[in-house]
DNA sequence: TTGTAGGCGTTATCAG
DNA sequence: CTGATAACGCCTACAA
């Protein structure tokens, strides 16, 4: 690999100049500045990145920390961030968390000694990092926070409209007849766990309709989450004829039991999942879902963290992305 | 964040003594290394990666090309590779090459000048890695090819017997009584493709079972292809009674098609995949599908080039990961 | 407009 | 066993 010492031999200037040429930090004149670009072509050069990182104390790397890109929703979400960071020429470290706080530390401490120049991170559970964000934020490094929030959380975000997408599924379900509603929720000290049910009980409190607390049912955000807590659900009296699931996973979950309970999905009961995931297209029901773009949420993280490096310091942004519910088959009217 | 300099200030010892305590280079004694060592833990001390990775010329990073990260067949690959370079000290860069061999060129070119330890590369269509690779070998940079391989490849590379499980899977069909079979392939010039036609041509050869070549329609590894060369497979007279699809994601498509054609799986055709995606369990009728180990194959892709890294020069290993048939309900005896 | 030189934090070589 | 010191490749005052 060539170096600015060969391109300056090369092109019979000094090392300075080369580096002028190559980051526009001085005009230099056309004909040397041709010689400096030769040289650059001829011998293939590419500025080594880590030198550049020890020097500026910053790379083009930005880590990237979620909870398990196993969990079909948040491939998108890397995506999404990896293709908006690579068109700036950022490179993606990507870190699972498996939503252990402790984990979650661990990398948020060892990423630092890689001096990236961003963080985008996928709160685990029961997180907290004020502390960390901080130390971040000091070296100049911009943390941005998407899909759920950590508690206290005062720096950039981004996530969905998740009051709003459950409420929409749940007016959809209260439209369709249904009175007797439940909801399994994800792990309720997630943010996004937490504003779904508030947007499932704003709906029922609207349509004056009540909700007896066993309706409302804690899972983790996964199939035997969504299973157990569905065997539950249908062994209450009066069964609720409709089930607003915390997530798609759960949905599955829901869908597995009420097939096991001897039941029928929409004829039933009826269900509505979120996030909208590609395998609701093809379940038996397809799956009403709330859509929400993992895409998006890690492109505009990716955007807002680009804008920071290049010295955006406006107040935090606190992007809310919109949220559509998207009808399939899973959800029906009331049984009488 | 503090450094070195700092380190040997507070434990007063130079430079140099603080670096040999840190890498073991030279036996320090008790006390002095003591000082040292309490310094580092009193200064939450962490080595700078990227003034390390300057100096040794290779930081502790990997890189890892895949096509997509929002292929459900690469992310457990990723989470594989992810976990065992964590644990043995190094973060994965993630780039995503979109099948295209242009892409894939441009990260292999960009990531060199990240200066990382090794690479994994899902090789893209039509990717000819050689000369790349062999830049990186001369750097002492280890590459290794996975799931397919690129032409030409000699260096390691870990796949899964695609062979055999296309074998076994055609086997189980045939056992079952059918005797108008069909295959949709992904593209034939992949080798995991080739190899699995490869498996399934051998099972009829042995069975005696003459195959006409519309039987073998060639798509590409997704929904889209699976659907549409399902409806060509469909209207052959005679009509197969069972489908080898060439993965999951094709015989997801094989599903809505034969639906769609107002036919039923498996009592009118049978079909088996390939790779037991997660969504297999939740199709209807569940997908009996060839099972092979994407985490496996990222982890021992990721070991192999940590023993790389340590100096292990045997010559190239070839890995070859077993599959297993996982039988669920999409295929049953062939009708009369 | 171009060149010079110091230093980013480490590691490695070589004296002592 | 320990300490100086010179790189690694790049950037940026500052000088010319």
């Amino acid at each position: 690999m060539s170096n600015m010492k060969q391109i300056a031999k090369m092109a019979r200037v000094s090392l300075g100049t080369v580096s002028h040429v190559l980051n526009n930090s001085a005009t230099v004149r056309e004909p040397v500045r041709n010689r400096v670009l030769e040289a650059v072509q001829a011998l293939g050069y590419r500025p080594n990145q880590v030198a550049r990182g020890l020097r500026r104390v910053k790379t083009s790397m930005i880590g990237m920390i979620i909870p398990d890109i196993t969990n079909p929703f948040f491939p998108a979400v890397v995506r999404g961030a990896e293709d908006v960071s690579f068109s700036n020429g950022y490179r993606l470290i990507l870190c699972n968390s498996d939503n252990h706080h402790s984990k979650e530390l661990v990398h948020l401490n060892e990423l630092r000694s890689f001096l990236p120049a961003g963080l985008i991170v996928i709160p685990s559970n029961f997180s907290d990092l004020t502390a960390q964000a901080e130390v971040y934020r000091r070296a100049g490094t911009g943390v941005v926070c998407i899909d759920r929030l950590p508690t206290n959380w005062s720096g950039d975000s981004v996530t969905a409209d998740n009051e709003e997408g459950a409420y929409k599924a749940t007016r959809h379900l209260l439209r369709l007849g249904h009175s007797t509603l439940a909801t399994i929720t994800g792990p309720l000290h997630l943010t996004n766990a937490n504003d779904r049910l508030g947007g499932f009980k704003r709906a029922l409190r609207e349509a004056k309709v009540k909700l007896a607390p066993e309706y409302v049912q804690e899972a983790t955000f996964d199939k035997a989450g969504g299973y157990s807590k569905t065997l539950t659900l249908l062994r209450l009296i009066p069964r609720p004829t409709a089930i607003f699931a915390g997530n798609d996973m759960i949905a599955l979950g829901c869908l597995l039991a009420i097939r096991e309970a001897g039941l029928r999905c929409p004829e039933d009961v009826s269900l509505i999942g979120f996030d909208d995931l590609d395998f609701g297209e093809t379940t038996n029901p397809a799956l009403s879902s709330v859509s929400q773009s993992g895409y998006q949420l890690g492109a505009t993280a990716a955007n807002i963290l680009v804008e920071r490096i290049k010295g955006n310091s406006d107040p935090p942004k606190h992007v809310v992305l919109e949220t559509s519910l998207t009808i399939r088959s899973s959800a029906a009217r009331a049984p009488n």
